[in-house]
DNA sequence: CATGAATGAGAATTCATTCAT
DNA sequence: AATGAATGAATTCTCATTCAT
């Protein structure tokens, strides 16, 4: 009971930290409107992190978990199994749906620790260390795919194919997310199309 | 003479500002950091700007002049006459090259605006008031030489190219140049190489 | 508790800024030097008042406080009416007795605000304000008591009064409280019997 | 003819100083303000003036110089003497409005000196000196002239006079100068007249 | 556990003064 | 003599953090 208690004032904490780092900057944000915005005294912020830095930390260190949900293989090889019949860039536009919903769930937290990143050490290393570990595998299961034909596309290698693939996927996401572009011109799913589209086209042998 | 001195401090504390601000983000930075970068006394960088906020709004009109530096449709339009008979592809390759190497240029005060746009509405205006302005007419000259062959090429329209491209272009840049990846592992002539294969083999028809 | 140990350190802060306002002016005041002379510490004072001009305005806001007790209608017209049978003279002598006592009392408050008036358009909108509305009223109370021997004073209309009464009145207050002059010459009971005795003497019809 | 140049400057900085204090307040002048308002470079001031304090101590000499012209008896006696048939009554309002002028004319300094007195002992204790060695000065004038008529007047005495005569007559300078009052309200002849008839009639045997 | 008043180190900014030109 | 760029000490103000209640 009393263990609920702290846990929601910390999750209130959190919640607020986030909202505010990403409305202002971790270091422009301060203690007193993250406890506002919390609804929670000043004080009460440091019986559950022990300085600033700390809350930024606690908010990598639960991206991570994120990025494992966002890295989720689970739901991606349940795509893949469920639509085993329909032909791969059809899976593909399915997997880079579900891929920009979750980006979409989590962008306040990727947008934070994205800007952080640079500027804190610890921070980019937990999420260079994260990334090497989960990237290859999301390529790696488009590769097993695409393998099988391999008379039908360029032999580029997991390298390449990441490249391209990462590039136009995550400039995409970018652009809706960060308002750079009038928000509500295309629907995901029509551009989603259209880039798969060109992309799978793109790699074909000709 | 006098006006010379006077120009070179500013530039100085532009420099150190820009530094400073790439290195721990527009906030974090401190205006003695910036003072001591610049070999200037703290009073002295409030001789050239008001406020610190005023550095960073100094910076965005750099930016803006290096901006149009970096649109600069007069080399994008002397790759094109130079290269009038290759195919497009291959000049659409040195044009990319081009722009890669002015970003990689700029890429200090690009990184600087992007990331503190998000906090600074005045600044996050002049910026998309000046993309809206140019980028349209980027693409426009592209489309110019890709709506020729209209037979060979899908009718995807301005918008959907933009987005395409764009996403590639500037995913890729980031990627390079974020150190997202290991640096050095493949030289930026075969990267262009393949994302622009990839890219104008997507758009063919079939 | 907590608002009275709040309370306590405003209060502590206030008195200490008129201290150091009386002693040194608004300008060459130090925040520093008022929360020495409070016992806190320099960031407290910025608990209690956004800034150092904020102060001011507290001082201004107690001041019209102390006018209001200043001009207290209730003694005066407790010294009229407990002396009713005396002569005119003899009534405004221990009016003008009791005022110099509560000028004498709020003297300290009194000069910062008549000094710093002058330099700030917000504190001299404020005091303006309260003076009209209080000043009428003082003489009002003298006038009602006049008026009734129309035959034995000149008739000189309350503005005319008012200048002469209040000049008298102020110029000798300031003129004491000052140091202008060598302070303890004449006791202050001999000096409003003299100039009482001019003034009523000066109004009279001959 | 280079020395004119050097006084004209000298002058100029005087005369800015005297208008900005007077404006702002010693301490919260600025000498960026008072050479822009001069119109000389900032580094000028300080080769007629070795300090901001100085400019001050210049301000005050040239005070007491002023203060004699204020003071200046010879004016007076000249009034005297050319209204020597006029009344007692008459000649003292010629003299007051003589001194009105006076007094309004070097109100500027009259007032930077009131005001910054209170915090430069220096500055106090000229001022001091200045006061009492002329003062009685004046009032010996306007006595000679009463003691004629012992039979008419009452016996108070030079101090108690004093304390009458320059109470009303510096409360009425000052209320009008301050712009406490409405300005235009009542000509300062008109205001003179009736101060004066009350002194005169008030300090008339009965 | 929670509070919020108090702290004080540190950041931005101001400004009298100096000095090379 | 005059200039005005540069200085840096002093000042206002901010904010993460502590601690008595």
């Amino acid at each position: 009971m009393a263990t609920k208690k702290g846990t929601d004032t910390k999750e209130k904490i959190f919640n607020a930290a986030l909202k505010v780092f990403a409305k202002k900057g971790f270091s422009a944000a301060t203690t007193a409107e993250i406890a506002e915005e919390a609804g929670v005294a000043q004080g009460t912020i440091f019986r559950y992190y022990k300085t600033k830095k700390d809350i930024l930390r606690g908010v990598m260190i639960e991206y991570v978990d994120k990025f494992d949900e966002f890295a989720d293989f689970d739901s991606i090889q349940k795509i893949i199994e469920d639509n085993a019949e329909k032909p791969l860039d059809e899976i593909l536009k399915l997997i880079v749906l579900n891929r920009y919903k979750a980006f979409k769930k989590n962008f306040h937290i990727s947008k934070v620790i994205h800007y952080e990143m640079q500027f804190h050490d610890d921070i980019m290393d937990m999420h260079l260390k994260k990334c090497k570990e989960k990237e290859g595998l999301v390529m790696k299961h488009i590769l097993q795919h695409i393998d099988i034909d391999e008379d039908k596309y360029k032999k580029l290698g997991q390298k390449s194919l990441s490249i391209i693939f990462t590039s136009m996927m995550f400039g995409m996401f970018f652009q809706r997310l960060n308002g750079v572009r009038g928000n509500d011109e295309i629907p995901i799913e029509k551009e989603i199309d259209i880039i798969i589209d060109v992309f799978f086209n793109g790699i074909l042998k000709r």
